[in-house]
DNA sequence: CAGTATCCCAAGCGATACTG
DNA sequence: CAGTATCGCTTGGGATACTG
């Protein structure tokens, strides 16, 4: 098929990469993704200097996918938290297909770093494609893409 | 579960991040499975400088994402064209997870611009977390990670 | 068509120090 | 603990012009 300039201001790809944002930004979520919510343990984690971390995190909160939360151990003094929102929880099979890519062309040991499993059951998981008849595909080449309803580019 | 940090070098994430790039490779990458596989139509599309759009040619390159083919249109004088690797398709998982998140949640229309779909049956396909047991989990929170057996953080 | 070379500017970064 | 403020410095970017 041919394809025409698909709209970047409209493109979920486009945007979605926006919203994920720098290398620093992706490493937070990961971060918090593995239950790691404090500022400092963070900052620790990962060794970005504070300023940006400060920055990241707001960028985040800004687009929805994380919230701060205040708590307090009692006899303790503030402590504050950063979550997911439930738009930052619908991360997770991007987080998870990168992890997967990760795993299986980019590490040197064979191992993975982190396994996804099944809360109910406690079978690993992983990020499949599936259509709507049911078929599996395990072949990106099975696959093909085609415009859908969204606006194009405007302009030549 | 209590999380010790994960070495960033061999994290997954972190490297399928430092392999994705920034946005304008994310871009690229859009453009090349969307099958416009030329330099200037790529740059037409995504309105990055030349110079910048090169670099980032290159670093996928590099990175064993794309492949660069000379093909020539008969007696029309030799083009180039991009193509993904094995290794390269095998980030469509991730760019369609973007893809559904970015419809999801941040587009303001309610087409989606690009559907994919099965070849055999011409189905729309999803990605969806599937757990060894065959269960599918919709909702994040039924998941759960573990580390893994790779490496750790060595320092402090 | 498919880049490279140059230039100049702006943004981004880490380091450091400071505050509630 | 959880940030903000300030500061040089480097990097990266677009614009433009040039080459095979």
């Amino acid at each position: 098929m041919e394809w025409t300039a698909v709209d970047n201001d409209a493109c979920a790809v486009t945007l979605t990469s926006d919203v994920l944002g720098d290398r620093w930004s992706v490493l937070v979520l990961r971060e918090i993704f593995n239950g790691v919510r404090r500022f400092d343990d963070i900052q620790g984690h990962i060794g970005v200097s504070r300023s940006v971390l400060a920055q990241r995190l707001r960028r985040l909160m800004d687009h929805g996918i994380l919230h701060k939360r205040e708590y307090q151990a009692p006899g303790d003094r503030p402590r504050y938290e950063y979550r997911l929102t439930e738009m930052g929880r619908s991360l997770q099979p991007v987080m998870q297909a990168m992890m997967e890519f990760g795993d299986r062309w980019l590490t040197s040991h064979d191992d993975p770093t982190v396994i996804v499993r099944h809360k109910e059951c406690g079978a690993r998981v992983k990020v499949t494609s599936v259509c709507a008849e049911g078929h599996v595909i395990d072949e990106p080449r099975d696959l093909y893409a085609v415009l859908g309803g969204a606006p194009l580019k405007s302009a030549s």
